[in-house]
DNA sequence: CCCATAACGTTTGATCTCTAACGATCTTGT
DNA sequence: ACAAGATCGTTAGAGATCAAACGTTATGGG
């Protein structure tokens, strides 16, 4: 680490960074393994599933920002997600530019019985500190995620310094 | 959200996972197009010439472990580092399953010039906090990974129970 | 010595993810 | 009214990711 140039290496930054990473990528994992498999959903389809189930009817643009990733990639999963008759697509009557997303009864009878063992999963996470200690590490992330969180296809204002 | 069932909610722990989750992808994008994205290198591909840089010549099934990624994606990711001339790969003489990664001289450049701006994006994103903050929260984190870490291919304990 | 078992890295096939380019549709300035 | 520009979802192409199956190589028990 230390070979990482003359230059003074913030390493408490690059502690937090790195728990980040780890603590979401794990958290990912258990999940997967042990509440998703059994029913063949990935994290990114339950994640797509649990926000259409939330907002009810929404357009393709708006899972994109809830969920921070591309459109691209928003259109893949509901593909999936058609393709297991979990949700379904039809055009919008008043801009027919937009896809109004809903759950199946297929859907809605899967992420009920899902979410309860979802959160399940969170809880034990989480139960490793205390309420108070939850309490914390939430607050802190959150004004981590508002530092860093970007419009994903708009321009970001720091690029037009040029 | 409430219409989940009538079981109780953990809603702390879905502020604590999803914040984690949100955290970790917008750190991810901010470096992927702010650090990056020049050098046509993906978050993924970072972290492992990262790891090989700093554990010197390292097996492929180590570098998995330290990224807490299967051995299938590590194969993807060399062949894709060294397709682009950054990592070698050679077969251990003493025990010929084994598959030892070592830095090129052009890797060991990239990494070098690279790392400290990386360094820079985590120090920008950890300022938002305090330095005592970015203690705290690395802290309760390590102790989250802590509890979701598993070994990836091994058998999971908790699974024996059948 | 063997044969069974285990561990390694790779391949396969599926899904997720991004950016870039695209066609269709809506909005706006003149 | 209409051309120019913006926005929507999709497609194309590349890489990341996993589980499962495989072939190769070590290890251990009889």
């Amino acid at each position: 680490m230390r070979r990482a140039s003359g230059l003074p290496i913030d390493e408490l930054a690059l502690a937090v960074a790195s728990n980040i990473w780890r603590a979401a990528q794990g958290f990912k994992l258990k999940m997967e393994r042990e509440v998703l498999r059994e029913h063949n959903l990935s994290f990114a389809s339950f994640s797509t599933l649990f926000i259409v189930w939330i907002w009810g009817p929404i357009e393709t643009r708006d899972i994109a920002k809830s969920q921070a990733v591309s459109k691209a990639t928003v259109t893949s999963l509901l593909i999936t997600l058609e393709k297991r008759g979990l949700v379904k697509r039809r055009a919008s009557k008043v801009d027919r530019r937009l896809v109004i997303v809903k759950l199946t009864d297929a859907g809605r009878t899967l992420i009920e019985w899902l979410f309860p063992k979802f959160n399940q999963g969170e809880s034990e996470m989480a139960s490793v500190l205390t309420a108070s200690e939850q309490e914390t590490l939430a607050h802190l992330l959150r004004k981590v995620v508002a530092g860093v969180s970007t419009e994903l296809e708009g321009v970001n204002l720091a690029e037009v310094t040029a």
